[in-house]
Formats: C-alpha cells, structure tokens, sequence
DNA sequence: GTGAAAGCGCTAACAC
DNA sequence: GTGTTAGCGCTTTCAC
C-alpha cells in the first residue's frame, strides 16, 4: 500500500539502509547504486514519512504558533511572518488561537506539546497567570512571547517600541491641539499601560494637561470604543483629539465619531493604531503601524536558533510605522 | 528523561498496557489500579506523544490548509472557520501560504503528504495546472478547495454563492445609475469570471448598457484597481458607478476616486468587495462580503467527515452578505 | 560500500 | 483484569 524504505530497497535489489543513504547523503555509496535508486523510488513514488523520522529523531520540525484572533488583520500580517520564515528554515507553523481566552491558550500549549513541537510563539492572553509554563514546558523547549513579556517566565519577547506612541502626541501637538485624550484596553494589559504611559508623558513634556477624564480604559472592543468617544466627547471640557491605542478601539472611535456627527480629521484630531486601511479614509486618518510581520518573521528567527541550544536573546523592540498621508 | 508509557508502568509497578487502559478507555481496568496509574503519570508529569500514536495509527490529526495569503483579512477569517471546526473536532491546523505561487503551492502539498496529514484544505493558486494532485496525493486523502474548483480533480469545493453579486448591480440601478462598470481580477480565475459574468447579466435585466470599456480585469491589486478606475472614470461616456470584484480592487479603487478628486457614495457610485471596514467610510460605503469563517468552518467540517471514509459531497455555495448600512 | 538490527513511544492483538 | 509482544517507518550504530 504505502511506499516505504523497505519497499523501495526490495524493489531496488539493495538493502534498507542503501536506499537511506542514497535519499539523504550523496557520500558512501557508489553514484551508479545511487541514481538506480533514486530511479526506483521514484518510479514507486516513495514519499519520506516525517512522523516516523520525528519519532527517531525527536525533532518535529513543526513550530506552533498561537494568537489571540487570526481574523485580526495585525495577526494575520504577525502569522503570515511567522510562516515565511518558518518556511524558509524547513519548518512548519501548527496554528492555534486562544481567543484571548486563559484556559483555551492553556490547552493549545499542551496539545502542542504532545505533538512534539520544536518550540511555542504565543501572543499571551491578557488575563490570567502564565507562571504555569514554566512548570509544564518541557526544559529546552524554547518559548517566544509576542507583544508583551510573560512575568517570571524565561523567554524571549519580540514587541513593538512603545516609545513611538509618542509621535502619536507630537502630531496632534504641532497641529495645534491643546486638548488631547486617549483610550486604551485594559491597563492590566502591558502593551496597553505603556501607550497610555508615553502618550501621557509626552503630552505632559509639551505643556498639555492630562486630567484622567480624557483618558478611558476597557475593554479592547469596537464597542467600547465608540462608546468611550461618545461620553467623552459629550462632557464638558471636551479633548479636541485623540489617540486610540488599539485596531479595534479606532474602529469604534470612527463609529462614535459618526454618531455624534463629527469627523476625524476635521471636526476633531484623531491618531489610529494598527488599522491598515486609514489611508482608505476621507481625509487619510494618520495611523501608528506595528510591523506585523516583521515582529513574526523575528520571533520565528529567534526560536529557530534556540533549537540549536542557544541561549534565548533579549531583543530591542521593533520601531511603529506612523502614516501621516500627508502629501 | 522523557516521561514515557514504560517509564510510569515500571513507577506504577504494573505493566505498560495497564498504564494504557488507564489513561484511555476505562473499561476492563480495577477502578483502584486506574487511580493509582493516574496518579503516578501525573506526579511524573506524564504527557503522551502524538508522533508515536500517529505513527502507529496513520492518523495525524492534523489537517493542512494552504491559502493565498494569510494577511488579507478574508483569508484571516478563512483560517479562524478552519480552526474552530478542526478545534472542535480534536484536529490541529498546519498552516502553508502560498502567496498564489504555483510552485510553492505544490510545494506545500508535498510538505502536508510527507507529515501524513488527514486531509488538505486549499485555496488554489489562480494559475497553473493542479491536475498533478490527482495524480500524485494518495488515493483516500481527502481534499476540499476553496473558493473555486479545480478542474478533473475530485475534491468537495466550498464557495460563495456568485449570484448574489447581482445584487451589487441592483443596488446602482436603484439608486438611478444609467452607466455602471466593472473592475475585476484575471478573467482567467473563475471567480473573478463568475463575478463579472452576474454583474453584467443583471445589469442587461435592468436595460442597462455593458460596453467592453466599463469592465476592466487585470491583476488583483490595490495598484490595478486605482490604474483602472482612473483610466475608467477619465474617458468620455464614463460610468458613474462601479463595482469592485475584490478587496484589494476595491481599495485601489478607493484612492483611485481620490486621486481624481471624487467622493465615493456622493460624485459616484460604488459598491465593494470583501473590504470589512466599509462602513467606516464616510459615507459608509455599500458592500458584498464573502462569508469567510463559515466557509472555513464548513469546509473543516467536510473534510473530517470524509475522513471516515465518507464520500466528499457537493456543496452549495454560501451567500454573501450585502451591507449597505443604509439606516 | 553495503547490510543487519536495535529502538524511538505508542497501539492493538492475544495470552493468561 | 492484567501482562506480553509485535510492529508502525525511520535513523543510527555497528559489523562485514
């Protein structure tokens, strides 16, 4: 039925480990023995089965990937670079998403685990405590986290530089805001609490105020989103722009935007994150972009190497993109 | 140093098959020697090894899905149905983009076989002749495509409902559009074809004209659909509406509208592709959606019930969803 | 340069 | 109800 090394060497006259030899390495045995084999194999449609050889060699040559929302267009830009250097390394990527959910990540570590996977990306979930892992991961299974640090847990962290929300204040700044407010998801969450921090520092460095009522947390959902724009906008002392520090947030905020019949842009300076179609907006909304990509590619490259037993590095985070359109 | 069956049955003190009952099936086993089991595997910390149970059981458990590009958001809620429906079902997801290159996509076919997937799920490349797969994927392993067939290949195909594009054409004739156009990928890729094909026989049914040089097929890029509609809307006789058959068409589309300095929903009509932030727009802008985590949902879901050997099905297409936000 | 054989960890058929 | 054993397909060590 299948095609196997036996097959091929009872069918090529040779023994078992002749025809090994002759599909792996071109040394020790004679080049006419060698393509005899080869031509047989073919014939046959000899396909190598990698369960078996993970099964010998232990190494699975899978990585396993796990996201919070693969619909999210920044995860699929993050997933797409995983696997193009996954690819690239002869690896493949196991996709699993957590949904942001503690105990559903939970499972997905350990279902990949007993597939044997060569090492874990994972963009933790914002609740819950990961200390676990480092009890449940096997020792010298490498682990990289994506967008934020794993308290207590060993391993490399591939995230974007905070730090450039700033340009986010700088623009609304120079176009002359003096009111300028921000909403955020939850700051338990890191990447969350750091935006909120630079944007505020940096307002602070310019002479703005920063009193907390401009400045919302919850949940990071396009409801709260536009619900958050709403309240805020119909106070009084009402901010004059904002930055919103998530994809979904901005969509919410252009929604409440709209329901109170505003415009971004116009009636009110408004800096998005992550959503890549601002440019497709009347007039061009001005956006800070995480390199999605790139923060997959790297995380993909730093796991790779940590198979070959080097230490996990501590890694600069990656600059954000910002799109003024601005002509 | 790994925790195997052997290693707990000679902890346990009894023999490696009794270690098996116990963690499988818990008939034919004393209730105290399962628990005596259970808790020596747990306090050795014992996880089992898929490779080895796949290996003896020639099922992976694994489905592979190969699609065009992770990072467009359509393709990204294509992945999220696969997903959940593999989830659910115990399967894990092998992830390969293609990038709508032939070869890599024959390579990814080749990558999936060796590591004994259960079944592949694929978006086939625009071009090229996939009739290899016939050929050379082992009889008995399932295949489902999506968004199109492939041709003298027996596979299940899991598609939008083409029709439905009539209603993109209905919507402009409503609104009192004389002169409606088209702009498409290669007509080459049938549901590019299919798209254009519906359109202009509903706009025929609403006594509208067609003229060859208000429909334009090309690449299907943010670039082609900008080239096109300025092209398009700079002739004499033009459109005064249009319907993109992508979302990246339908993007290139929406700066092409700038680029001449026209407001899409007021200077001229157009109804989108795919774009899921359409009614962020200003004004929201009418558009056709293509159902993605449901067709990846069913397409998971045919593809393991065709694993125990049930025939693959012919299906009917999904509808898509207009939103025209109109309130 | 080639062949024989052990064993990766698990499943399943068969003894007792 | 429990134990023994063969073998999945490959890699690797060791003879010849």
């Amino acid at each position: 039925m299948t095609v196997t090394l036996k097959r091929v060497a009872s069918d090529a006259g040779v023994s078992y480990q002749t025809v090994w030899r002759a599909l792996h390495d071109s040394t020790g045995i004679l080049p006419g023995t060698r393509q005899h084999v080869l031509d047989v194999a073919a014939r046959l449609g000899y396909r190598r089965n990698t369960i078996a050889s993970s099964l010998r060699t232990a190494r699975s040559h899978i990585i396993g990937l796990i996201v919070l929302d693969v619909s999210n267009p920044y995860t699929g830009e993050l997933v797409g670079g995983v696997e193009a250097a996954a690819t690239r390394a002869g690896c493949s990527v196991l996709l699993m998403n957590s949904g942001d959910d503690f105990d559903r990540e939970r499972r997905a570590i350990h279902s990949l685990m007993e597939r044997q996977v060569d090492g874990i990306i994972i963009n933790p979930s914002s609740l819950g405590d990961h200390s676990y892992l480092v009890r449940e991961l096997p020792a010298g299974l490498p682990l990289v986290s994506i967008n934020r640090p794993i308290p207590d847990v060993p391993c490399a962290t591939v995230q974007s530089r905070h730090d450039d929300v700033a340009l986010a204040a700088d623009h609304l700044v120079t176009a002359g805001h003096e009111r300028i407010g921000g909403i955020f998801g939850e700051l338990a969450n890191t990447p969350f609490r750091y935006r909120n921090f630079v944007l505020q520092q940096a307002l602070k460095r310019s002479g703005r105020r920063i009193p907390a009522r401009w400045f919302r947390h919850g949940a990071n959902t396009v409801e709260f989103g536009r619900h958050a724009v709403c309240k805020m906008l119909s106070a009084g002392d009402a901010p004059t722009a904002l930055f919103t520090g998530g994809n979904r947030l901005t969509e919410g905020a252009l929604l409440g935007l709209r329901d109170m019949g505003l415009r971004q842009g116009i009636d009110i300076g408004l800096v998005g994150f992550d959503l890549r179609y601002a440019r497709l907006l009347d007039p061009p909304m001005p956006v800070l972009l995480q390199p999605g990509h790139a923060i997959g590619c790297l995380a993909a490259e730093v796991l790779l190497a940590a198979r070959s037993g080097e230490p996990l590095p501590s890694l600069s985070p990656l600059p954000l993109r910002f799109e003024t359109h601005s002509t």
